[in-house]
DNA sequence: TGTACATCAGTGAACGCGCGTTCACTGATGTAC
DNA sequence: TGTACATCAGTGAACGCGCGTTCACTGATGTAC
């Protein structure tokens, strides 16, 4: 009746069209109005297809929201942990200010520059910081792995720090970068701004360096 | 037929009294679940009251919504503008130290130490990450007249800093305070600490010390 | 190769619960004369 | 001072819309023999 839940790569295209449609119409909804602000009709209407389908693909508004999460997380997090381990294997060990630039600027251009990204992070911030249906996936699969490899990057350059000084920092340099994000409407009333590329380059210079600064020399 | 829309201390305190506990269920539970996830029948439960009486005072939920956020925005924005004009006129101008110490602490003490706050802040950022029917109210009442106050006090301590990087700063302390707020559930699960006494002195000390580092010295 | 059946993606219409709101009401407290 | 009426806060029950979900169905594509 319903079919197995593997990911739409697995399937033919003109099979995983109707279901991947409902997903990218789902995460942009999702994204602009909230879980229980969302109403699968809209849904469905955006994807162009009928609103039962809903259910038979992904067995209920819930389990569609989840799955909205599953789709990206794997590609998310392992981007992300490209940008912490820096180039490609070998090479000299990273200094800080490697470490910390590469980081910046992976997540600042993700979130700014690619239109998947800047829905779903939104998806992730709420989920976070608002503990919905999907806050253990997205802790468990993407935020801690990250931090923790950031955290471990971080005490490798800097061997001086503890772990509980390398996790302040840590939030020090994320949650600038996230609020930078999120409150955009205010910075843009504040600086008058628009979020164009070089103001964001601009904020993404000004993160580094205003994180390199604060994490401080050796001693 | 129905109350002029006056403010709740102008009244007696026996009619007072319903008005004020919806508000305060409405706070608690509208940080909690946002605005579409809340439902009035909970508010009423919570506030002991009847379900008819949301309509009766305040006209419909939306409008609830909205005097939620005017009750509390001008005791918390005249609190921040204290904290960032410090001691009471006169005495020697602010160091950039004392400012931005001061800013730090009090915010973070309104937020991890004083309920009302807690939650009424949790809906504060919510609206401001996701424009929601409070968004104006809550920027023009609020946030900025304390990040322009806040723009101009660290101006006067750091003249060699013109104002967009001035607002790039504020950008980063409060990002951090925010950060440190919202994120609270990933972040004890970093640390394995809990958000006790000492543990948010050590962030607001954290905060403080990065934030005077990354603003850096004159030059 | 043809036939009968199973299985699939997808659909249109309806169902029924939960929600914000409305309505007609009560009982207490002014207020005019 | 007493009486008639107006105005208030607050209520219980019902209304009706919008929502997620379900149901019985279609038509296309395997698959067994």
């Amino acid at each position: 009746m319903s079919p197995a839940l593997d990911t739409a790569s697995q399937r033919p295209d003109s099979e995983a069209s109707t279901r991947a449609r409902i997903l990218d119409a789902a995460e942009v909804l999702f994204s602009e109005r909230g879980y229980a602000g969302t109403v699968v009709r809209d849904i469905t209407c955006a994807a162009g297809v009928n609103v039962a389908s809903v259910n038979y693909h992904f067995q209920g508004k819930r389990n569609l929201y989840l799955e909205v999460f599953r789709r990206r997380i794997p590609a998310l997090r392992e981007g992300r942990l490209r940008a912490i381990r820096g180039q490609p294997a070998g090479g000299e060990p990273q200094t800080l200010e490697e470490l910390v630039r590469s980081f910046v600027d992976h997540f600042i251009r993700d979130l700014y520059f690619s239109r998947t990204s800047t829905h779903f992070m939104n998806l992730v911030f709420r989920e976070v910081s608002q503990p919905g249906p999907a806050f253990e996936l997205v802790t468990e699969e993407m935020i801690l792995p990250v931090q923790r490899a950031f955290c471990d990057a971080l005490c490798r350059t800097r061997p001086d720090l503890n772990r509980d000084e390398a996790i302040l920092c840590i939030g020090s340099v994320i949650g600038q970068i996230i609020h930078f994000l999120r409150a955009r409407e205010v910075i843009s009333l504040m600086s008058g701004r628009r979020f164009t590329r070089p103001f964001v380059d601009r904020i993404s210079r000004h993160i580094t360096e205003f994180s390199l600064r604060g994490i401080g020399g050796p001693g």
